[in-house]
DNA sequence: AATCTTATTTATAACGATTCTAAAGAACTG
DNA sequence: CAGTTCTTTAGAATCGTTATAAATAAGATT
């Protein structure tokens, strides 16, 4: 089991829904973009596993302070998260209500030249909105 | 009445609470960022006028809807507004949780070398994370 | 100005996403 | 195994936002 020590160097319990969990997020070729509901859908399609859906609201927020998920700004109604937590930007596609990762080599180097007094830049993120 | 024109030519009928939102909004020398409720307070203030919360909420959205009003995407549970409608991006104080402006000049033009087959960019928002 | 029509405001209810709660269960420690 | 702590769970509670439907105001028509 390979989420195991993961799990448990993080200080997380390595229990069979967070087990299951990191199965349906980490165990792909692909990093994907999803909501909360989105992912509880998955969850009971891919295993046939119910897990409640306050245990995937907790392990989603757990695993997102530990760094394993990244959460995306959209101004939407819609909270989407990120399995892909290296440094990246965004496509978000109007129409299909859909997210596209965009390399951080697909962008020019961003030079931020204005600063902020006593303030350091923790990241930089670009959104790209599409349409048809 | 300077908003009177304005409204009625975007097919807004000028009523007594858009005018009053319109001088909480407009009438100021720099531009600002508000959430809602925050505006709600800032109503209650400025004015000593009572308009309703569902009120406010159409008319930011008639006025978001018109292009006087911009949404801001940070990933909070905060929805902003930017009086500021013109095209510029964003510092986000995260011990704060206030936005700053960053003129687009202040940030060297942006390429986006990855393209959408049958898509076209309608916007390129940069957000800039602050921290201590 | 009186009347009609349509848009707007309002309080309140409804909603959906998220968080809280407290009890039951599972994981860890010695 | 016994004791402790963490996690899961269903359901209640909460929060921001949207929908509702009646009252009001604006604009058009005469």
């Amino acid at each position: 089991m390979k989420y195991i020590e993961k799990l448990r160097n993080s200080g997380l319990r390595p229990t069979k829904q967070r087990l299951q969990i990191c199965e349906v997020l980490f165990n792909n070729k692909e990093t994907f973009h999803f909501t909360i509901n989105n992912l509880a859908k998955k969850i009971k399609k891919s295993l046939n596993a119910k897990i409640s859906l306050a245990t995937v609201y907790n392990t989603v927020h757990a695993f997102e302070k530990k760094g394993y998920l990244k959460k995306i700004s959209i101004n939407t109604d819609q909270t989407f998260f990120d399995t892909n937590t290296t440094d990246h930007h965004h496509f978000y596609d109007l129409n299909e209500e859909k997210l596209i990762d965009i390399k951080n080599s697909d962008v020019g180097p961003i030079k931020i030249l204005k600063k902020i007094e006593g303030k350091k830049i923790k990241s930089v993120e670009v959104l790209v909105k599409l349409e048809d």
